[in-house]
DNA sequence: GCTGAAAAGTTCCGGGTGGAACTTTTCGGT
DNA sequence: ACCGAAAAGTTCCACCCGGAACTTTTCAGC
C-alpha cells in the first residue's frame, strides 16, 4: 500500500499547504451527492468512479483528487448520511422518546437508494480484503446498539420494558430486526416491516398483553 | 435478451438433443464447489469467471456453457446450498422441534464464504435490474417465513408459544431477528448472536419470566 | 468400430476500469 | 496586480472482464 493519501481535509496549515479551494469544496459535496443518485439508478457495479464523474461533467481521475478510492467514496456518503440522520432525530427528539416501530418508517423512508447502497457496502465489508470498511461499520453497528440501548434505559425508567432482560442484548436485537426487516420488505414490499417492528416492541413491553 | 439460454439440465430428450455428457455434469458441479472456495479467498469482485475457471484449470467461456452468467452461478450455488441444508434439517428432525436458537448456530456455522456470498447477492438484488436475482430471494424469504411459520404453530399447540400474538409476524421477526444478528456477529465476533436469538425465543415463549 | 452431430472447450475482440504522468487553474502572498 | 506553488483536472496506459466466433472432444446410432 503506496500511502500517497490525498485525504486531507482541514487546511493542516503546515509549511507550504494550502488546503482546499473553495471551488474543491462546492465539488467535494457536489461528488457525494452525486454519487447516489447515479448509484439509484445504475447499481453498484455500474457506478464506475467514470460514471459519476460523468454524472457532474469531469473526467473520472479528478474524483481521485478528493477520494482515494471508490470504496472509500461510497463509505463517506455513508459517514455523511449517519451524521444528517442523527442530527435530525435528535432535533425531533426522537432520541428520547422510545416508538422503535417508528423508526422503523424513519430508517426506510430515505434516499432512494440508499439502503441498497448500505447492503452493498456491508457484503463487501464482510469479504477478505475491505479493513477499513469493516472497522467502519465494526464501529457503526456499535455506535446503533448504544443508542437502542440509551432508548431502551429511558423506557426502562418509565416503567415501559420488562425487567427481566438484559437491555444490551435487546438493543442488538432491535436493530437486528430492524436491518433485517428492511431487508425482507426492500425485496417484496408486500412483506410488513411495521407489523414486526411494531411486535418486537409489544414483546419487549412489560407483560400486558393486548390487541392493536 | 436473446434467448440463447444454454440452461438445459435434463436430457430433454427431444429431436436431436442429446443432454450433458458424463463429463459435463462433473464439471458442472466442480464449477459450484470451487465457486464457493474461490469466493471466500477472493471476493465478489474478485471471483469472475476467470478466476473460477483459473481454479479449475479450465478458459472462462467453458464456464458459460452451464451458466449463462456469474449471476446465475452464484444463485445457482446458493440454490444448491439451501436443498442441502433443508435436507439436513429435515433429516435431523429439526423441522419439527423449535429451538430457535440452536437454528441460529447452523445458519452461522456454515462455509466460509456462504453468508458474504449471500450478503452479497441480496444486495445486488435491491438493485435496478437484476429482476432474477430479485424474484430469487423474494421467493427465498417466502419460504424461510413459511418454514418458521410451521415451526411456530408446532410450538403454539405445544403451548410455548403466546396465545396473544400473530404468527405470521413473528416468523418474519425471526428471519430477520437471524439474518441481522449474523451481520453484526459476522463483522464484530464479540457481538453474542446467539445471545440475541435466545432472548427472542424467550420473548415469545408463554409468559413465564425467567434467568437464564 | 465408424461416423457425425451435439457437447465441451479455446481463442480472440470490443469495451470499460483504476492508476500514473502530465497540464491547467486557482488564489495567497507580496 | 502579478507571480508561483499547490490544487484541480485531463490524457494516456496496462489490465481484466464478458461475449462471439471458432475448434476439439465425446458418444448414440448404425
Amino acid at each position: 500500500m503506496t500511502d500517497e493519501a490525498p485525504e486531507k481535509v482541514s487546511p493542516v496549515s503546515g509549511q507550504g499547504a494550502r488546503g482546499r479551494y473553495p471551488k474543491g469544496i462546492l465539488r467535494r459535496r457536489q461528488i457525494l451527492d452525486r454519487a447516489v443518485e447515479v448509484y439509484a439508478d445504475l447499481g453498484f457495479e455500474g457506478t464506475s468512479l467514470r460514471a459519476i464523474g460523468e454524472a457532474i461533467g469531469v473526467s473520472h481521475a479528478a474524483l481521485r483528487r478528493y477520494f482515494e478510492t471508490r470504496e472509500e467514496l461510497f463509505l463517506e456518503v455513508l459517514r455523511e448520511k449517519d451524521r444528517q440522520a442523527l442530527a435530525e432525530a435528535h432535533e425531533a427528539g426522537h432520541d428520547r422518546a422510545p416508538g422503535f416501530a417508528a423508526m422503523a418508517a424513519n430508517y426506510a423512508q430515505q434516499v432512494p437508494g440508499l439502503m441498497a447502497l448500505r447492503h452493498s457496502m456491508v457484503a463487501r465489508a464482510l469479504e477478505p480484503g475491505n479493513e477499513h470498511s469493516r472497522e467502519f461499520f465494526r464501529e457503526r453497528y456499535r455506535s446503533l446498539r448504544r443508542q437502542a440501548l440509551t432508548l431502551l434505559e429511558f423506557a426502562r425508567e418509565r416503567g415501559t420494558v420488562r425487567a427481566d432482560i438484559p437491555l444490551d442484548t435487546a438493543a442488538a436485537l432491535l436493530i437486528a430486526a430492524l436491518d433485517g426487516l428492511s431487508t425482507q420488505w426492500l425485496l417484496d414490499p408486500g412483506a410488513d416491516m411495521h407489523a414486526g417492528m411494531a411486535l418486537l416492541e409489544r414483546l419487549l413491553e412489560t407483560g400486558t398483553p393486548r390487541e392493536d
